[in-house]
DNA sequence: AACCTTGTCAACCGCGGTCCT
DNA sequence: GAGGACCGCGGTTGACAAGGT
């Protein structure tokens, strides 16, 4: 046995809603509220129409803090950043943006900034949150510093998220760079992203050596013991923007972003296995955690840096 | 001018989660 | 604890407009 439908469909208005109706709607809802029951709703105001579609109307297009009209830049910029990180949660993000809905958003997106991000004219912010002063919160995205580009230019496509297996058939299986890490690095679609030095240190461990991240201008990584027979090409970070806090700016070519970096970095499964902290995007809403809980974690899944490499599948 | 294609966005649908009895 | 009622969400649909042929 199903559920019961919510409504009489045979005996509901459909499809778009009428002038009349929207002002029956909004001056009942003015005047009583919604009472927390929308089912109820339409039968005491009035109205032929079910109440998810009463709910659906005022939602969307009724409210008074409804934002109507284009979005700016800086609200593609949110929704690029935060679709990158979390995906279709258009409810979450919309809640991000003053007077936008999950709709709203979810339409945008769809018809229009999508194309936006794959064609080059948006790209994420390069330089987010240098500031020395961090914040607590990751509520709020700062684009201050971020790049629109008006006239289109070639990128390379979107490209799904880096699964481990994939990933790992793309380093050779083993301990074959057939895929050279700087590849992924500094490619300029991506998401670029900061690491804090001491976790840029710690996810090498086993896989690379730290030769320096203290410098202003560039860094560069090699292969590790561990990793001897794999290419002996260094690997180079780009440093260019980084500020003097020795930040290391980093990058990933696919929508995976941070947390497919990470994988890459041999930190294991993608998502938010590290507790949100380890894969922030900001620096500036970032403390300095102790990364060395990492270790923890890999020893309770199991996993290790080094085992990546070597083909073992993370569950 | 007529037809076709593409883009846009409001609205619908169904499912999972939560609350209440 | 079970089951019904409702809410909220994300995916999808369909009507309409605009642009192209």
């Amino acid at each position: 046995m199903g559920r019961a439908p919510c409504c009489d469909k045979a005996n509901v208005k459909r499809g778009p809603w009428s002038p009349e109706e929207d002002a029956v709607l909004k001056d009942y809802i003015e005047r009583h509220g919604t009472v927390g029951n929308w089912i109820a709703l339409p039968q005491k105001a009035g109205l032929k129409r079910c109440g998810k579609s009463c709910r659906l109307r005022w939602l969307n297009y009724l409210r008074p803090d409804i934002k109507h009209g284009g979005f700016t830049e800086e609200e593609d910029l949110v929704i690029c950043t935060l679709y990158n990180k979390i995906g279709s949660r258009w409810s979450v993000i919309a809640s991000k943006l003053q007077g936008r809905t999950d709709n709203d958003v979810k339409n945008y997106w769809n018809t229009k900034l999508k194309k936006k991000v794959i064609t080059g004219q948006i790209s994420l912010p390069t330089n987010i949150a240098t500031s020395s002063s961090p914040s607590p919160s990751n509520s709020t995205y700062s684009t201050s510093t971020a790049s629109i580009h008006h006239s289109p230019s070639p990128a390379p496509p979107l490209q799904p998220p880096l699964l481990p297996a994939t990933i790992t058939q793309a380093y050779g299986g083993g301990a074959d760079f057939s895929v050279p890490l700087e590849k992924r690095l500094g490619t300029n679609f991506g998401f670029p992203q900061k690491l804090y030095p001491e976790m840029a240190q710690f996810s090498m461990m086993g896989l690379m050596e730290q030769r320096d991240f203290s410098g202003s201008v560039s860094v560069s990584v090699s292969p590790s013991e561990d990793m001897s027979a794999a290419s002996s090409s260094p690997i180079t970070v780009d440093n260019s923007s980084s500020s003097s806090n020795g930040y290391v700016n980093w990058s990933t070519d696919g929508v995976g972003g941070d947390d497919a970096f990470l994988s890459e970095l041999g930190f294991g499964p993608t998502g938010d296995f590290y507790g949100g902290y380890g894969s922030q995007e900001r620096m500036g809403e970032v403390s300095p955690y102790d990364y060395s809980d990492l270790a923890t974690i890999w020893a309770a899944n199991e996993t290790k840096p080094q085992e990546f490499y070597q083909g073992v599948a993370y569950s």
